[in-house]
DNA sequence: TTACGATGTGGACTGTCGGTCCGTTTGGTG
DNA sequence: CACCAAACGGACCGACAGTCCACATCGTAA
């Protein structure tokens, strides 16, 4: 019965790992700039603890990226309509949609990282499956469509990360541009 | 007017390069597995040859992709229809899309190298400013679809290689499945 | 309070890889 | 045949992900 609490260095020291990479990965133009070395430095921390704490490179990214997402998947798993459960499914699409674009946009640079992913598809990130299921859920009971599965998944290839930076940072479209534009697309596919 | 003929020999090793390349792409599970001087080695040709003709590993890349898809954009740019232009947009759009994904399907590592694309997001090379050039404008003449522009992203990002390698390899879907899914989803789109 | 061992720590070290540099070779030209 | 620009190749460099292990620290039980 007697389990050792965990120690509370350890989790100041996650925290912090946490904090600087979040920090890093929005100063640098390319996710590619960001080290682990200077993750462990601006952490104040050394790079055996990052290695330890967070497997590899793609465990850290994905770490911060669950840590910075936990409101919106909130949101949709529990929260009021449009987003949430209990929302017409005509109604639910579009809100989800627009409510990841969102999340992308304020978080471009460590979206980019994560799809960036260093080996390994975005596809394989549990965070994809999630957003996927949910969508293919609401578009099954929608029945607009003939294939949820597939529409799903391109609806989400919509709001990928490098495209939505291609369209704020080269063509120079604000993020509520974007976001009309996106409506207006779902619309057409939904029918 | 004295122009000095191009060496024969650097011709000769331009295309042992890229035979090697393509080669070492198709074999290898991930495009990050194949280096530089694997390449160089196998092409039988050394190291400062290969980045001297392509610059770096992006560049190399490229001219391979653009090597193999020489056969499609032909035919986009001046072939029969429903390829060619001079097609009814309504029917072009289709076509052009199922077009691209038949390429992605038959040159499943080299795509996925290419949009890996080490640094810089596909959306800067130089290849999808075509296509989306040529979608967006058949888009713009079936006038079914209210932002040609966003729309020609959004469909051309349902292609996107890292998710036909998904739908492929982890969803186990045969080629014939996913033209036929995009063909539907296509259609939906232009309504 | 103290002693002890599980847990965590940090940074030196390694292997790999993209990219550069430069002395040498080679093919075309006159 | 002599010449030289173009092409070559591989030793070399710096950076970085990831490993390893001697050492420090926290929580526990006596």
């Amino acid at each position: 019965m007697t389990e050792r609490k965990a120690r509370a260095d350890a989790a100041r020291n996650r925290e912090a790992v946490l904090a600087a990479a979040d920090e890093l990965f929005a100063r640098s133009d390319s996710p590619r700039g960001v080290s682990m070395e200077q993750v462990a430095a601006v952490a104040g921390v050394g790079k055996g603890t990052l290695f330890r704490r967070f497997g590899d490179r793609n465990g850290l990214i994905r770490a911060v990226f669950t840590a910075r997402s936990e409101a919106v998947r909130a949101a949709v798993e529990s929260g009021p309509p449009p987003l949430g459960p209990g929302t017409p499914a005509r109604d639910r699409v579009p809100a989800l949609l627009d409510a990841l674009l969102g999340f992308k946009l304020d978080n471009r640079h460590l979206s980019v990282a994560l799809e960036d992913a260093g080996s390994g598809s975005p596809y394989e990130a549990e965070h994809y499956g999630w957003w996927h299921g949910v969508v293919r859920d609401a578009l099954a009971e929608a029945a607009t469509v003939p294939d949820p599965a597939f529409a799903a998944h391109a609806l989400l290839a919509a709001v990928r990360a490098d495209l939505v930076e291609h369209l704020a940072a080269v063509e120079g479209l604000s993020g509520e541009e974007i976001r009309g534009r996106l409506g207006e697309y779902v619309g057409k596919v939904l029918g």
